[in-house]
RNA sequence: GCCCCCAUCGUCUAGGGGACCAGGACGUGGCCCUUUCAAGGCCAAGACCGGAGUUCGAAUCUCCGUGGGGGCACCA
């Protein structure tokens, strides 16, 4: 037990958070993010909770919400409270908590930590250019004349009130001390006039309120961290652990990951960085776990194979990597190989009948589950299905009659072997691969030609391409009226060339 | 422009002063196996960003530089 003995199995249980806003499909930085808080969460025996973060009302798209639950659980993460399964502390939608933001919002004003600004929008933009920023010019407005002003209609926002002097130091958990110059925070916004709070309140108050130990989330926060902690200490709360995790660089490593890199990426390459293209194109969620886990964490320099349940076990925050990582494909296609052998037969059919039927074939359970042992080890995603396995399901192939000339022969001597290896198997009761083989490797000795220059125009012609499935096994499932059929076929098209 | 973070093979990483002329994995090249393609096995090439310190000793600690990244909204 001492050997699995790490900072998180003696602290408490931990209470976490993903808090997406649904303002689009879940992609690889957000469901790494939320996979390492799940994670922690049932490391530690804690609970990983989902919150939507929403009180941006003009970039609000309702079926991003359902969108990103759905790709969450497809990938296998759960959490213990949430818009959909509820809680001691519902509600877990960040824009049905206004009221409770605004409370603490004039909290801070009572206690002067925060205080109500009445510029409007052109002010501030003359601010800006002339100041670089907001200038502090409802800083100093008595209280008692602002609340006047409030309660006649005039409209404000509520700003906190950043000390002008001195600096704030916050521990991050990866990085240490991070300490920032008051001067460079100025008097963001807590709420904004339409009542509604900015993020950076609401993220707090719903934290704190929700009893959060540790914030896990994406170094673009960082910058405002000092804000939060400004916040919580204002409050006399005290902060949760706060852990920064690396940005994903987008595959090239040029630039953080981003949404709008969505097109180049997908579609050509059978890439995305969206959950549910991956899962469109036929990846395992075992595959893109085990991948995401390892960007930006690993628990040693030999272990690499990882099932969720595994990295329950072994996930530690210790072992973070705060420097960004690139997204690399090629590794997910290994995992996702990896996973793909792993399957049961049964899943492997299951997994591919769609793909089959979507370029418009009928597969039949019974040959698929034949067909499955012969292509699983060959495939990638699911969608690799009709590549190696269309064949067996058309009513007929095309083969390009080029191919059917085996290396190292020419037209006529294909030919010949095509026809010797008709007459074989047509004397054949019936197509089992062992006999079939057996037939096979001594027509070639007979022949005095190797069995890969026999076998490729059989394969080509039974086919219609180059690669296959290994051949006897293919024959048997084709069944022999089929496979003579298109040996027939395919000599007369040599023979018309 | 200002602020912050990061820095080991092409990529993901191990490494927390001597165990490192730096280990593993993906990818790449070669060989083996072989019925094409895979899978598998073996081998190879391939990195501590630079410069000053600290130290008997630095990939590991400090500083400066450089490079990369992130952030500067009544977005989250």
């Amino acid at each position: 037990m001492w050997l699995f003995a790490t900072e998180n199995m003696s602290s408490d249980p931990a209470r976490v958070r993903f808090a997406p806003s649904p303002t689009g499909y879940l992609h690889l930085g957000g469901a790494r993010t939320a996979l390492y808080n799940f994670l922690f969460a049932r490391q530690t025996g804690g609970q990983m909770l989902l919150r939507i973060e929403d009180t941006d009302r003009k970039r609000f798209q309702s079926a991003a919400q359902e969108q990103l639950i759905d790709s969450l659980r497809w990938l296998g993460i759960r959490w213990d409270e949430g818009p959909d399964v509820g809680g001691e502390f519902y509600p877990y939608i960040q824009s049905e908590r206004a009221d409770l933001h605004r409370e603490y919002a004039y909290e801070l004003v009572k206690s002067e930590n925060a205080y109500l600004c009445f510029c409007d929008t052109n002010q501030l933009q003359t601010q800006q250019t002339t100041h670089g920023g907001y200038d502090g010019h409802c800083r100093h407005l008595a209280p008692s004349n602002a609340r006047k002003r409030a309660e006649s209609g005039e409209q404000h926002v509520v700003r906190f009130r950043t000390p002008k002097q001195g600096s704030v130091t916050v521990h991050d958990f990866l990085r240490g001390e991070i300490t920032v110059g008051n001067a460079q925070l100025e008097d963001f916004i807590l709420l904004k006039s339409d009542g509604f709070p900015v993020y950076h309140l609401a993220a707090m108050v719903d934290d704190h309120t929700m009893g959060i130990t540790h914030v896990i989330r994406g170094e673009e926060w960082l910058p405002s961290l000092p804000k939060h902690a400004m916040l919580m200490r204002a409050f006399g709360w005290t902060e949760p652990i706060w852990c920064h995790l690396s940005v994903l660089k987008k595959p090239g490593g040029k630039g953080k990951m981003s949404k709008r890199d969505s097109q180049p990426l997908d579609k050509t390459s059978g890439h995305s960085i969206f959950i549910d293209d991956l899962r469109k194109f036929g990846y395992l969620p075992e595959a893109i776990i085990n991948w995401m886990a390892l960007m930006g964490w690993s628990l040693d320099d030999h272990q690499e194979d990882f099932t969720i349940a595994d990295l329950q076990q072994t996930f530690s925050l210790k072992k973070l990597n705060p420097s960004p990582a690139t997204v690399d494909f090629s590794k997910l296609d290994y995992f996702q190989g990896k996973h793909m052998r792993l399957l049961p037969a049964g899943e492997v059919a299951a997994g591919i009948k769609p793909y089959l039927q979507h370029t418009g074939l009928d597969p039949d359970d019974a040959t698929l589950l034949r067909i499955v042992p012969l292509i699983q080890e060959r495939l990638i995603t699911f969608d690799d299905a009709p590549k190696w396995a269309g064949f067996f399901f058309s009513a007929n192939v095309s083969p390009d009659p080029a191919d059917l000339i085996a290396k190292k022969l020419n037209q006529s001597e294909s030919l010949d072997v095509l026809q010797h290896v008709y007459r074989s198997l047509a004397a054949l009761p019936s197509l089992k691969h062992e006999s079939v083989e057996q037939a096979l490797r001594s027509l070639s000795e007979r022949l005095g030609i190797k069995l890969g220059q026999l076998l490729s125009p059989v394969r080509v012609a039974v086919s219609g391409q180059r690669v296959s499935p290994p051949l006897f096994n293919t024959l048997e499932i084709l069944g022999k009226q089929v496979t003579l059929q298109r040996i027939k076929n395919a000599i007369k098209l040599l023979k018309e060339q």
